[in-house]
DNA sequence: ATTTTGTATGTTATCGCTAACACCCAGTTT
DNA sequence: AAACTGGGTGTTAGCGATAACATACAAAAT
């Protein structure tokens, strides 16, 4: 047998072949499929005909590895049942879309060495960048990223030292920031619910902002309650029932998110307790959710489109480049008080 | 200056620096990074300690031009906020954790062009196979899949005909099965609540099968009422609010999905009404969610995360092969009839 | 008429890796 | 001792595209 292709008639299609259908060099075709350099517009309609009645579908393998140029940015986040990723990557769609780069998502699930394998796979593919979420990594992850040679932006959390450009808030800020609010309201018995997730940094960090302000006004956290798994609005209810048949007197009660403070809301309106008058409630994220609950929770915007846009802009704007030029972007997210965070009565 | 590479420090490992590196051919060094053919353990001792001092991460791009093997799996999906689709990721995510293969997200926004043109690019990394959500796609998309030469699974979805495998229910069922469960119960005065999205064919079925199931019991839909965008739960509240402001003695209200059904239980339970006595509510999708709500909102599980197993089963068995196999696995959503869907008084 | 341009096309040499085969040599087997 | 193993390693030739340079040719400038 010749080394004829055509022998084998389910072959994947290679620029050869839409080259003999339209009687032009490779190279030609190469140029009319990516609208590079002058090409005669006869030519041009013949190849793009050709190519369409063959179905032709360009092998971008072969074309990265030749033009060192990989139109890839991987993505890379803990989750995406969390409702707050996947706006965050609406966000980075969003800017991605108006450039040639196209972004790749990986999710690691809040542990640490399937980071560093995800990170490894993606950067095994030479993207043009990589966007993370936060800014805790482990040893290997934090090399690989420091030695990419590529633009590296780490979102979500600015409580820290990024490997090169940045794009978040500060957690421990939103921490302090939300205890003022609750004490400046007149509440006094305060307590926390939260995640047992250690790997969450971010949560870990909102809560650590938390008890700082406090402790500033000489106060404490009354009691806490941690969950792990499960659907966060249930959990939400029964670590709120735990909490108060524990603890009766509370007066405020500060969700880690908005999931499982909706949850607690819906257990608090249940049973009847006067909300925000006997008790407050507030939670985090600023989740659109929220807008339809009785009742709407006090909370945070955690700024995720915003986070998203940000981030795909400075990747590409540094596209090409051996790094994103260290930008650091710190958001400031709005307290929203919604009904649950006033006493009625003066203090 | 001569050809020798290392003038340029910044340059990007390949396997050539490992090899130099550890005093072996590249062919060896290769070996040893893909655990192929036999080495002595010596040279693989030497080898990786030298790939992981350099701090080498491997091309893929070169690898996968050289070997025309990719393992990667393109899985394409309308939307990420939904909720659903996350579970059925994580679904694919699991079998494939046990493979070699890897998943490659894609999102198309509900939008067959944007679709064609995620598919165009993930076909063009010539993926192991891909997973594809829905059986309606344009033209193009459709000749793409056909030729493509690779496992196709078509998701969530039975009623039509597919490229090649299938896995997922059948909404037109799902949609019947709800109609009679509501009859039965003694309704009769049913209204119907959705999304004003032509082009999600998954709801437009189930509420195809509603209306012919209700058709066939002499009965038609007394009210309706479309949205679109923003959120909903929020969304849920208003058009409940607006088709019952209308239309005071419908009986029972049957949303197209959990988010807005639950929006809908919480402005029923707001305005004092009965239900299931007075108003009877069902959704649809079978959301966790659901459990932390006042009271249990009927709904019908989808089966996302066994449609997200099998599908990559069907993918790994496959993977090499020039297609799927056409297996067609169709689940059956169970009913569950919550609080809401149960006539306190006989009819 | 000759040179100059610039557009339209082709040719050649990689890109970094792996398949396939070639090779070498110590330890059997005959 | 010659022939055969088979593990351990190297060599060669692509994979399918693109960068960079080379070439052809018609129109414009001299």
């Amino acid at each position: 047998m010749t080394r004829n292709q055509s022998a084998n008639a389910n072959r994947p299609l290679t620029l050869r072949d839409v080259s003999e259908a339209s009687g032009v060099s490779e190279m030609t075709v190469s140029r009319v499929l990516r609208n590079r350099g002058d090409v005669s517009e006869a030519t041009r309609t013949r190849v793009l005909e050709a190519a369409k009645t063959l179905g032709y579908v360009p092998n971008k393998i072969a074309g990265a590895l030749a033009s060192q140029r990989v139109n890839l940015v991987a993505v890379i986040v803990p989750s995406l049942g969390n409702l707050v990723f996947p706006e965050v990557l609406a966000g980075i769609t969003e800017v991605l879309d108006e450039t040639p780069l196209q972004p790749v998502f990986g999710v690691t699930n809040y542990e640490p060495d399937r980071e560093e394998k995800v990170l490894y796979e993606m950067l095994s593919w030479r993207p043009s960048g990589v966007i993370i979420a936060g800014l805790e990594h482990n040893e290997a992850a934090r090399a690989m990223l420091k030695n990419a040679g590529i633009p590296i932006v780490e979102i979500m959390d600015s409580d820290g030292d990024p490997v090169d450009a940045m794009v978040g808030i500060s957690h421990r800020r939103a921490g302090r920031q939300m205890a003022q609010a609750i004490v400046e309201a007149g509440y006094r018995r305060i307590g926390f619910l939260g995640t047992k997730m250690p790997l969450d940094h971010r949560a870990r960090k909102r809560f650590e902002g938390f008890t700082e302000a406090m402790a500033k006004e000489g106060l404490e956290i009354v009691d806490q309650e941690f969950y792990d798994g499960g659907s966060a609005l249930v959990k939400g209810r029964e670590m709120t029932q735990a909490i108060l048949s524990r603890t009766p007197d509370l007066d405020f009660l500060y969700y880690s998110n908005d999931m499982i403070g909706a949850g607690g809301l819906l257990y608090c309106l249940d049973q009847g307790i006067d909300v925000p008058g006997q008790i407050g409630l507030a939670g985090f994220n600023g989740l659109r959710l929220l807008d339809g609950l009785p009742r709407k929770l006090a909370t945070m915007d955690a700024c995720r489109a915003e986070i998203g846009r940000e981030a795909a802009r400075i990747i590409a704007e540094h596209a090409g480049d051996e790094a994103g030029g260290g930008e650091r972007i710190v958001l400031k997210p709005k307290l929203q008080l919604g009904d649950t965070l006033k006493r009625r009565t003066a203090r």
